[in-house]
DNA sequence: CTGAAAGCGCTAACAG
DNA sequence: CTGTTAGCGCTTTCAG
């Protein structure tokens, strides 16, 4: 106390914080230097056993926790993940960034999150301020991207992984499936139980790249496959959404009054069209058959259970996060295995 | 040392990343003092309009991105907020974090999420890890913590938001609705239904305190209203899916053979619930009535549509960003104002 | 194995 | 309005 009126100089200006505990303080407790501390931290067993265990007292009597800021500032590179997905209300998202995120917390990383709302623009400006972090990685969503997000990209030296999309040239590396197989084989599957008369359906196309490869993928499948099959693709201009998937159905029944097959872009969407179908009494799959993609939640239990293509939202966040830490391991994937393809599942169930 | 000192002094030891654009970079190129150029940067119109304008060339020209790291080292405080959820994967938290995030972002701060996976240990590793980054705030969900991370978050001096539940004594500010409220509010509406033999369904509420509380609320009311009335909670050990509902469904018609009205712990259940109704040839509600928490995304358009009560998840994040905000400009709520109760809505529909 | 020294890139008084 | 001056708390050579 009397060493504070004395002279002024520990006295912060402006009390904003609570006096930060720092290393110094934990070194001059445990009678180290700050180094020894910082090596300490980072390599227990590059210390003695006397010192590490007056440095590990030390740290618990006075409760320091480290300061990643600080730490990210001196080593150049700080341990964050920054991740831009579309939104994270979507499912397929969350599954995936909750994986990644525990993958990577297990290796003391941060995920910062951010969202693009299926815009370039708002995309390159998430990541923009993502580079900002010195972040040992940027995660993006899909091979769509506008070039000054690229060009950023690329001048910042971040190792970049784009996720949930393969078929195309990635900026760094990519872990994802293709998405015109997707619909491809939705295509074969509703053609393989004597569809005739098919559609897509889809939500937010102009916008969502990944779910128009896989319309585009599925008409051409269908063109490919038989002649005298007709196949259209509906696109319902806002999100994908149970509502949207019951409009959709009624409006592809109105286009196609013998439709007997249709693929759906998401879950959420073939739900509402099963249930548009029970509403209408139309039996699923005698009458029409339902695909959808996700495998949500409830696709195995909804009456019919949904025959759908599982994409393995999770596969891709182990496989971004084993990416992540070989590179911060030093261990720099070339070449073909800059790519994975995490592949899809068609699961079988009654709606078809 | 003079070798070095003489011409290698601009070589770095070992290029790490390409040299970065620094400040000093651009306030050379623009002919002014790093100072101006920082300053520039966070009140362009304290520096003059010339002066400006050059330093606007020069970012450009330079593709400068700022180092928030560094910022945030010398500020003292970075512009992070870091939010922790029990799970992303929860389309609750999914829709708060989201609209939490893109609130944020708008005023130029970072989201950093972590997941608790509903446990009170995991809770507290996050929090220290999340008060390495000096944030603007912590954002946890509800009002059960650890001691150790009570502590932890009132040493550190930064801003608390607890969310997602109100009715305790929270550490520092509190978001979100009475959980017991909103089990009696299920139950009132049951009752008011002519429901006599009443049942809960729950899931994992031995780790989630929330559902629990939306249980016993619901108990007490039961009990309360009137004399013959029976009513048993139900719990499943495992996630909130749509299979746990089924499975919870099946178990309370076993235990209460002349079942009239269920509320569940969350829509997933209820739709599972719906759905093995559906399986039996059981009427909703003519038979047995359903009432949902959550109002999400499939309730309106399910068969029977389900009542349900809304939480609104979106006005929570909207709330505390508000509140986080209100603090970064250094105005901090006091007293009742540190408490928000957004409510909550029961949304009648044809389930009851 | 330990410590001293030199920054990382930026902000924030303060003085000009 | 602009520049100077100190650091923020930690990592990282490099010597001892």
């Amino acid at each position: 106390m009397e060493a504070d009126s004395s002279l002024q100089d520990r006295v912060p200006r402006k009390r904003r914080k609570m006096q930060r505990v720092t290393m110094m303080d934990v070194a001059k407790l445990a009678q180290v230097s700050p180094s020894t501390v910082s090596l300490y931290l980072r390599k227990p067993a590059a210390v003695s056993p006397a010192a590490g265990q007056e440095i590990a007292r030390a740290i618990s009597t006075l409760g320091y926790v480290p300061n990643l800021v600080a730490g990210g500032l001196a080593a150049a590179s700080s341990k964050v993940v920054s991740i831009i997905v579309p939104s994270i209300r979507n499912a397929f998202f969350a599954e995936t960034v909750s994986t990644l995120q525990a993958e990577l917390a297990a290796e003391g990383l941060q995920v910062i999150l951010g969202h693009s709302e299926y815009g370039e623009d708002q995309e390159e400006a998430l990541v923009r301020t993502a580079l900002s972090w010195a972040p040992a990685a940027v995660v993006l969503t899909g091979l769509s991207h506008s070039t000054g997000t690229r060009k950023l990209l690329q001048a910042s030296g971040v190792p970049v992984i784009e996720m949930w999309e393969i078929g195309g040239k990635p900026i760094d590396m990519a872990v994802g499936f293709s998405h015109p197989q997707v619909g491809a084989s939705a295509a074969r599957h509703l053609l393989s139980k004597e569809g005739r008369s098919i559609a897509f359906l889809g939500a937010r196309m102009q916008e969502d790249h990944r779910a128009a490869k896989r319309a585009s993928g599925f008409a051409e499948e269908a063109k490919r496959a038989a002649e005298h099959v007709t196949c259209e693709i509906i696109n319902h201009p806002g999100a994908a959404t149970v509502e949207a998937g019951s409009l959709l159905l009624s409006r592809a029944l109105q286009q196609i009054p013998d439709l007997d097959g249709i693929a759906c872009s998401n879950d959420l969407i073939a739900l509402g069209a099963l249930f548009e179908c029970q509403r209408r009494g139309i039996d699923v799959p005698d009458r029409i058959a339902v695909v959808g993609f996700g495998d949500l939640d409830f696709s195995a239990s909804c009456i019919p259970s949904l025959t759908t293509i599982r994409p393995s939202g999770d596969l891709i966040g182990k496989e971004v996060a084993r990416l992540i830490l070989a590179g911060i391991h030093g261990e720099h994937p070339t070449g073909a295995s800059r790519i994975i393809d995490t592949g899809h599942v068609l699961v079988e169930r009654r709606s078809t």
